[in-house]
RNA sequence: GGUCGCGUAGCUCAGCUGGAUAGAGCAUCUGCCUUCUAAGCAGACGGUCAUAGGUUCGAAUCCUAUCGCGAUCACCA
C-alpha cells in the first residue's frame, strides 16, 4: 500500500513537471470518503498555488495520466478538484497475499531502543480506586503498544511505601487494631491498612473538633491532635530507623502487597522492575550538587537550593530545603538518574501519572534536560483526567471511592446477568463460565477507559455500569468469537488462498483496506502514546466485518476460491482483533 | 489573578499533521433470527462543532479574544 502510494506521488509529480515544468514537494493523498467512488483522493487544490490552470481539467489531465501509466489503478472520477483512484482487486488481492503471510502483522522490527514506562505507582496505606484503574490500564497499554512498535519496554512502578500516610494507618492500627491480621479479619491486606487509614481520619476529626471548641484556631488543632502528632512520632522513629516502628511498618506494607498482586493479577498487569520510596527518597542529593556546579542551579543566602525557570515562563522552583533536606523535585531527579544507572539502555521513559502534576512533570523534565541526560529529550508525561462519579470528586478519606477489586466483581457479575438473560453460554461449565465473566466484565471496563483521550475527564456511573453493546469491548470480543465459529467449521487446510481472477465485493474491499492500514495505526499510537487510536482503530475493523458477515455468505460452496478468500480474511481479521485487543490488555476468548 | 487542559447530536465519545454533504454507539422509531453466534445487521430521527473575530481556494482542526468547566500555582507527596 505504502509503495503504491509512493508510485502515484511520484508519477504526479513527474506529470506536472513534464506538463507545467514546476517542481511540487508534496502530493496531498487521502482516502476516498465513502460516499464517493474510489479508494485514494488526489487532492489538487494545494497545487493550484503553484500550478496555474483549472482544478477540474487539471484532475481529468492526471488522472488519465496516472491511470494509463500505472497499472494497479483502474479508474478515476472528478469531483470539483478532487481526483478520486480506484485500486484495482488484482493489487488489493496481492497486497492481501502478502499480509497473509507476515508473520506477527502489526508488530514492527525492533526500533533498538528501550523505554521505560512506570504506571500504577499507589501508596501503601488502601487499596486501589478506580483512578488507579485507568492509570494501570492505560499505562500497561501503551506499555504494550510501544513494544509492538519495536521497543524493548521496560514497564516499572515506584511503591510509595514510607511517609505520613502510611504511619496513619499505623498509629490507628496500633491504637485500635486488637492485632487484627488479614487472616483473623477475612480481608484483603490492602483493605485491611486502608480501613485503618479511615479509623486514623474519623479520630483525627475528632480530636480536632474538640481541640477547636477548646478556643484553637483550625490549623493549630489540626497540627495538635494527639492522634497526628503520634503519626509525626512514627515517621521520625521510623526515619531515625526504629527496629520496632520499622517491623510494624513492614509487617503492615507485606499485607498491603500481597493484597495489590491479587489486584494487579485480576487487572491483568504486571511489571518488570519494582522501586521502593524508602529506598530511594534519599536520592538526589549529589545530583543538586552537580547541578550547582553546572549552574542549572542555584543557592540562596539562607541555603536552599533552586532553579530559575523564569526564562521558560516558568518560576523559580525549589530543589533541596536550607536545611539540606530533599524534596519531591529532587527525589524525583534522583529516581530518574538511579533508574538509567540501573539499566544503561534507557533512552525514554513514560510517566503515567494524572495531570494534576502536569506542572510538576514540565520541571522535572526541564531540569533533566539542563542537567545534560541524553535520555532527557525522549520524555512523557502520560497525563490522564480525573474520573468521576455522578456524587462527585472522589475522596478516598471520606470513603467515597469506588474500590477496583469491588469494581472489578461488579463488572463480571453484570457480564453473568446480561449472559444469562440472552441465554449465552448455556453450554459452559461453570469454571468456564466464571473465567469467561471475568473476561468480558474486565474487558468492558478496560475498553471504556481506553477508549477516550487519556486526556479527558472521565464521568464514571457504576449504577448504569458498562454497556455491552455498540462500541464497547463486549463487542469487540464477541466479534472475535464469532469469526473463531466460523473458522472451527472448517479445517485449516481447506482455505488455502487462491488469488486468480477474483472479483472483490464492496465489503471485502473494504475491509482489506483496513486491514492495509494496521501496521501504521499501530506506530502512531505509540509516537503518541494513544491507546485510544488501536481501540478506535479495532471498533472500525469490527464493525465493518460485522456488516460483511451480515451481508456475505462466507461458507457459500458453489466458489470455492471465493470462500477460501472470505476464510481467509476472516482468519486474518481474527488475528488482528486479538493482536489489538492485547495492546490494550483485553483478552479475546474463542466462544461466548 | 498567572499557567495548563477541556468544551462536537438529548447522553457517552471519534474526527492524525487544515480538504468533499461533520461520524459512531446509547436512547427513540422502522425493518431483519429455518442457512456461518441477533452481545448482530439495514434504515429513520437527531448538529449554529461554546461564542466572536482572523489566517485562505477551504477551518471542528491553525491564530487571537471572550465565556463556561477543571487542574495547578507549598521549604506536601
Amino acid at each position: 500500500m505504502q509503495s503504491l502510494l509512493l508510485t502515484i506521488e511520484n508519477k504526479a509529480k513527474a506529470f506536472i513537471q513534464a506538463e507545467y515544468n514546476i517542481a511540487l514537494e508534496t502530493i496531498d493523498l487521502v482516502p476516498t470518503k465513502k460516499e464517493f467512488e474510489g479508494d485514494i483522493t488526489l487532492v489538487a487544490f494545494s497545487m493550484l498555488r503553484s500550478v496555474k490552470a483549472n482544478p477540474q481539467e487539471l484532475c481529468n489531465k492526471l488522472g488519465a495520466a496516472l491511470c494509463s501509466s500505472i497499472d494497479d489503478l483502474t479508474s478515476f472520477n472528478v469531483v470539483k478538484g478532487f481526483l478520486n483512484l480506484s485500486i484495482s482487486d488484482s493489487y488489493l488481492l496481492g497486497e492481501f497475499e502478502t499480509i497473509c503471510e507476515t508473520q506477527n502483522f502489526g508488530s514492527h522490527p525492533s526500533t533498538g531502543r528501550t523505554i521505560m514506562v512506570e504506571y500504577s505507582s499507589p501508596n501503601t496505606n488502601k487499596p486501589l480506586h478506580l483512578g488507579h484503574i485507568r492509570n494501570n490500564v492505560l499505562g500497561y497499554s501503551v506499555a504494550q503498544i510501544l513494544k509492538a512498535a519495536g521497543n524493548e519496554v521496560i514497564k516499572t512502578q515506584i511503591i510509595n511505601d514510607r511517609g505520613i500516610h502510611i504511619c496513619k494507618s499505623m498509629v490507628a492500627w496500633q491504637r485500635f487494631g486488637n492485632n487484627e491480621t488479614p487472616e483473623t479479619s477475612g480481608l484483603k491486606g490492602d483493605h485491611l491498612v486502608g480501613r485503618y487509614y479511615v479509623v486514623f481520619d474519623q479520630k483525627y476529626r475528632e480530636e480536632q473538633a474538640v481541640l477547636f471548641n477548646k478556643g484553637m484556631s483550625k490549623e493549630e488543632a489540626a497540627a495538635e491532635a494527639p492522634i497526628f502528632k503520634e503519626a509525626q512520632e512514627l515517621l521520625r522513629l521510623w526515619e531515625s530507623g526504629n527496629q520496632e516502628v520499622i517491623g510494624l511498618w513492614e509487617k503492615m506494607n507485606g499485607w498491603v502487597y500481597e493484597g495489590f498482586n491479587q489486584t494487579y493479577k485480576d487487572l491483568g498487569v504486571d511489571f518488570d522492575h519494582l522501586y521502593y520510596e524508602s529506598d530511594t527518597y534519599l536520592l538526589g542529593r549529589d545530583i543538586i550538587e552537580e547541578g550547582l556546579e553546572k549552574s542549572v542551579f542555584f543557592k540562596k543566602e539562607d541555603g536552599s537550593v533552586w532553579a530559575d525557570l523564569t526564562d521558560e515562563g516558568l518560576d523559580e522552583k525549589l530543589v533541596l530545603r536550607r536545611d539540606g533536606t530533599a524534596v519531591y523535585m529532587t527525589q524525583d531527579l534522583g529516581t530518574a538518574v538511579q533508574r538509567v544507572k540501573d539499566h544503561p539502555s534507557i533512552d525514554g521513559m513514560v510517566y503515567t501519572v494524572g495531570n494534576e502534576q502536569d506542572y510538576h512533570f514540565k520541571v522535572l523534565f526541564l531540569l533533566l534536560k539542563r542537567l545534560g541526560y541524553h535520555w532527557a529529550d525522549h520524555l512523557f508525561h502520560l497525563s490522564y483526567g480525573m474520573v468521576d462519579l455522578p456524587t462527585g470528586k472522589m475522596k478516598s478519606r471520606e470513603g467515597k471511592v469506588v474500590d477496583a477489586d469491588d469494581l472489578m466483581q461488579e463488572m463480571a457479575e453484570t457480564a453473568e446477568k446480561i449472559s444469562s438473560e440472552l441465554g449465552k453460554l448455556d453450554g459452559f461449565t461453570k469454571e468456564e463460565k466464571s473465567e469467561l465473566y471475568h473476561k468480558i466484565g474486565l474487558g468492558a471496563l478496560k475498553y471504556f477507559i481506553l477508549k477516550v483521550d487519556p486526556k479527558k475527564r472521565i464521568l464514571f456511573d457504576p449504577e448504569a455500569s458498562v454497556d455491552f453493546q455498540g462500541n464497547t469491548g463486549p463487542f469487540i470480543q464477541y466479534t472475535h468469537a464469532r469469526i473463531q465459529s466460523i473458522l472451527r467449521k472448517v479445517e485449516s487446510s481447506d482455505y488455502k488462498l487462491t488469488i486468480e481472477n477474483i472479483e472483490l465485493h464492496e465489503k471485502e474491499r473494504e475491509l482489506m483496506l483496513l486491514l492495509m492500514n494496521y501496521p501504521s495505526v499501530v506506530r502512531s499510537a505509540a509516537e503518541a502514546y494513544s491507546p485510544a487510536l488501536v481501540a478506535n482503530y479495532i471498533y472500525d475493523l469490527v464493525k465493518a466485518f460485522n456488516s460483511f458477515y451480515q451481508q456475505v455468505t462466507i461458507l457459500a460452496e458453489e466458489d470455492l476460491d471465493k470462500r477460501n478468500l472470505r476464510l481467509q480474511l476472516c482468519s486474518k481479521i481474527a488475528e488482528v482483533i486479538a493482536h489489538g485487543s492485547a495492546l490494550l490488555g483485553i483478552e479475546v476468548p474463542d466462544r461466548m
